[in-house]
DNA sequence: CTTTACCCTCTTGTTAACTTTAGGGTTTAC
DNA sequence: GTAAACCCTAAAGTTAACAAGAGGGTAAAG
């Protein structure tokens, strides 16, 4: 009980069984218990960790660099501790890049859905480019 | 004069030639004028549209997307105006997600490094998956 | 005026990330 | 107790997004 089979855990993740099994060939998840059959038993983590996975990947984020976020964890060893910090301040920088490329795109849209069937200047003649050349 | 060759355009916009052509079959950049010998010439706001294609990707927008954020403008003939409003409002809704979701990956990977090797608490156990499940 | 760096088209190859197919066993609902 | 729904592996197929190769013109520097 409290065990997820495989068509469970797709469901709740937007994935598919076929995916499921292909990540844990990457390693990306791992190779969860069997049952007496050879089902594979997956405990409710991960969910968390396959949500993690669709999120970071609709980011825009490769399965290796996913694999790379998941692996980072500060470990009570701290033997990797100067590498793991490395790798998070690689990736922090990545995402805070990605942020505000983001929010560049959104100001720019944001301009054309108000210059679009605004009223008065509704007849302007706009594009994503434009606004964003417009800063 | 005042024409960028297809070499001179891929260096401005960390792509190469081969993607360049690539991009123009599959009509994200317009067919460009060609010089007597069949050289392709652009002009400069192909810089802006090939880096705007570039930093889409990066976001994590197939050339599927990228094409219909490009396709995006506000025409004086303001026929299609409502649709274009439309598609303006879901990208920006799609955006505006990502940005989220990235702010709370940025936060997660903050907490990693201010608990690495950070002076006292560095001997924590901490993931990603964990900061992000901490709120 | 020729060598070196560019450019062209067309075809084929590559990589990532799945998806489908084939050929089976297992669980569960009637 | 038998269908329908679910699960398994292994291998082949697919799609997006390029990259590379063949074979051949063009531009520009010495």
């Amino acid at each position: 009980m409290g065990y997820l089979r495989i068509g469970e855990l797709s469901k709740r993740t937007e994935t598919n069984n076929e995916t499921l099994r292909f990540y844990e060939t990457k390693g990306l998840i791992d190779a969860p218990r069997r049952s007496e059959a050879g089902y594979r038993l997956y405990t409710a983590d991960a969910v968390e960790r396959v949500n993690f996975i669709v999120r970071a990947k609709r980011m825009g984020f490769s399965l290796k660099e996913v694999t790379e976020l998941l692996s980072l964890q500060v470990e009570e060893s701290d033997s990797t501790c100067g590498e793991v910090k490395q790798l998070a301040e690689t990736k922090l920088a990545d995402i805070e890049l990605k942020i505000i490329e983001l929010e560049k795109m959104r100001d720019a849209l944001q301009k054309i859905t108000a210059a679009c069937c605004g009223g008065e200047e509704s007849a302007v003649h706009c594009t994503i480019l434009n606004a964003l050349a417009a800063h």
